[in-house]
DNA sequence: GTTGCATATTCAAAAAATTGAATATAAGCT
DNA sequence: AGCTTATATTCAATTTTTTGAATATGCAAC
């Protein structure tokens, strides 16, 4: 369960909503952390409860009121505990791998289509990485010691997407 | 939920006991697909009673006895409906990188030590696929056209391996 | 004027995963 | 004889995740 953890350690680089934080998760994170809005939110109300977190209502013009939420002191301080144990093992599903693994049963064409479809998706996750990227490059100091680890964490991303596109070009190649 | 399709693909190549499909998500498809034991057990029974799957108990001699189960025409169907349906999203969980993220609260020391270790466990899954990946090439015809596809998700796990080694190198030369 | 999109959040039932305990055979080691 | 490791499987309580439905503001496009 730290799903909490990822949450405080985001808020903690950077206070927000529970909107921005979804767009957090999906714009940065996602390669390491696949989280829903419903979770987000549930964990994020949670956290309030358990004082690890407090809220402040921001009023808005022309768009819907927001919370923003902020890691308090013990929020800190249980970030930092859970920072001592040892990590928990990986843990992932992607069900596209399970049908190529299983493609031999499968029409062909679709599953071109579908490893086009991610390789698509790929190239824009990683073009999307590889501007964030830029952008931490060019922040001054303190800001950027500040993102020192979050920007270390989005090189593997962009490693990633990048293996995950030279494979996908070599794979339709090869079924092609 | 597609760990029962997972299922299936799996034993659709080859059938074997729950006792071997742990092994064999462990050994070949951990990097796209986690299950624990317990998953699995649960699941074949649930397979089997709904005849997706049928099983034959094999005595043995020096060890305990097993079931080996096996993929029915129905599991097959339900296999092939399964493949032509657009696949879901990836999901992954893996708390290392939560750590990275928030590294600023963490102990350095305690991170390069937590960074090494997932270093050389990628460095051992790297070369399990490699060997993995040379037995599958040296194959023989049907085999090797059997093995096709599983094959080519072997790659990305080679090559996603590769580039967690690279980074690990690069994070903890960065980190010191 | 209504359809769709981006913003923003909440609730709850159902399904799936995790944690932890249990059981059993037999080989190898000290 | 007792300990560990590998093989092999089952059950159940608890926690987490998924799925799906709701609600609300305001902008832009058709």
């Amino acid at each position: 369960m730290s799903l909490r953890h990822a949450i405080l350690a985001m808020l903690d680089i950077e206070k927000g909503s529970g909107y921005d934080l979804v767009k957090r998760f999906d714009q940065s994170v996602s390669y390491f952390w696949a989280a829903s809005y419903q979770q987000i939110y549930r964990e994020l109300q949670k956290l309030e409860s358990e004082a690890l977190l407090e809220s402040e209502e921001v009023i808005q013009q022309g768009k819907p009121d927001k919370k923003i939420y902020e890691v308090t002191p013990d929020g800190i301080s249980e970030l930092q505990k859970w920072l001592e144990k040892p990590a928990k093992a990986m843990k992932i599903k992607e069900p596209l791998l399970i049908k190529i693994y299983a493609g031999e049963l499968a029409d062909t064409g679709l599953l071109i289509e579908e490893i086009s479809q991610h390789k698509a998706a790929h190239a824009t996750r990683l073009q999307q990485y590889q501007e964030m990227s830029e952008l931490l490059i060019n922040l001054e100091q303190p800001l950027r010691s500040k993102y020192f680890l979050p920007h270390q964490t989005l090189k593997l991303g962009i490693k990633i997407e990048e293996a995950w596109l030279e494979w996908a070009e070599e794979t339709l190649e090869a079924i092609t």
